[in-house]
DNA sequence: CATATAGTTCAAGGCGTTTTGAACTGCATG
DNA sequence: CATGCAGTTCAAAACGCCTTGAACTATATG
């Protein structure tokens, strides 16, 4: 419902879409895309990338998604860093154009475990800290100790699904995925 | 770091913390929950509680986390509603007292499966729309569609993995957690 | 090397969410 | 039924994150 709507422009391209299904599933995976913790315009500009099936230049991403230049510039950053877009060179044109890679997925994944983990970690030792301090001060009643061990607990259990969750996308999810990369 | 340290008061309770073991577990609670989807300040006060193992009041939870009065009233609402807080009525006292109950995690894993499936549920219906559509459009090549069924199929994967995501917080993490009902 | 166009950077602005605080409601008590 | 305090509500402020757009840098071309 947002970006993607202003007007027809039918000279641009026999793809052009007349009906909103393209723009439908761009912005659906721009939704999938946040839900996994990373920016939607992300999402849109990879599956405009995939969909399209064609390198695409700056400016005409730009355009389709209805962002800015700077923007754009600053999304095909991210995507590149995380291997999801590359940047090909056309013969006779001047500028970059970029094309999507197939393994989304694998890539979300990656960057979740860089990120989450490490900030589960430190809150988990954020944790052991307190317990460690209040055990240090004899004043601490057992049963309160006792509490803190349990809420440590509540952040092992968040690694360890989150483990879980990480491990079913690797397999479980990652075989179904080959067809990508096929 | 942030609130919960203005000054001694120290008339108050044996049981305010002189050094920060108790603010900092429980800013780290905080940080859990944030992670799970929810408030910052609803888990803390949870943990504070939870940590404290007695019934407060609201004014003592406002001067304990450095909130404000409205902002107390509507967290206990919350952690009312999800069943995590109990709100009792002491003898000789006008004010209610609010004591923790002790499965944040499964109230966690509630709330997660009734707001995040019915956001991924949304998203692949949307997805199967596009595609239906483009389907019917005639002009629209096979290899495109083929393209959208792909991405269908990761938004399937989100959804398959979040299942196993809570199905392991309560399998797995939940037998771990009966220390907590015990 | 001058020019034009592509791409980058980042301060400022916009936007959605959370928190505040003041007005209000409700309840218990004298 | 008047008073005071506990609790609720909600408009406005604060906050954090994302996006914009203008200035800047880099690159290709004649």
């Amino acid at each position: 419902m947002k970006g993607y709507l202003w007007g027809p422009s039918a000279a641009t391209s026999a793809r052009t879409p007349q009906s909103g299904w393209e723009a439908m599933a761009i912005d659906a995976v721009g939704n999938v895309i946040e839900f996994w913790g990373f920016k939607r315009n992300q999402g849109r500009v990879w599956a405009l990338l995939y969909l399209r099936d064609q390198a695409l230049t700056a400016a005409e991403i730009e355009k389709e998604l209805d962002l800015s230049k700077g923007g754009v510039s600053m999304l095909i950053r991210d995507l590149e860093r995380w291997g999801v877009v590359l940047r090909v060179r056309t013969p006779g044109d001047a500028s970059w154009r970029y094309r999507a890679e197939t393994d989304l997925l694998q890539m979300a994944r990656r960057v979740i475990e860089e990120r989450e983990f490490a900030f589960i970690a430190r809150i988990r030792a954020d944790l052991a800290e307190a317990r460690k301090l209040a055990e240090a001060d004899g004043s601490v009643e057992r049963e309160k100790v006792e509490r803190l061990r349990k809420m440590e607990a509540v952040a092992e259990a968040t690694e360890k699904a989150l483990n879980v969750f990480l491990k079913t996308s690797r397999f479980d999810v990652g075989a179904m995925f080959d067809v990508f990369r096929a």
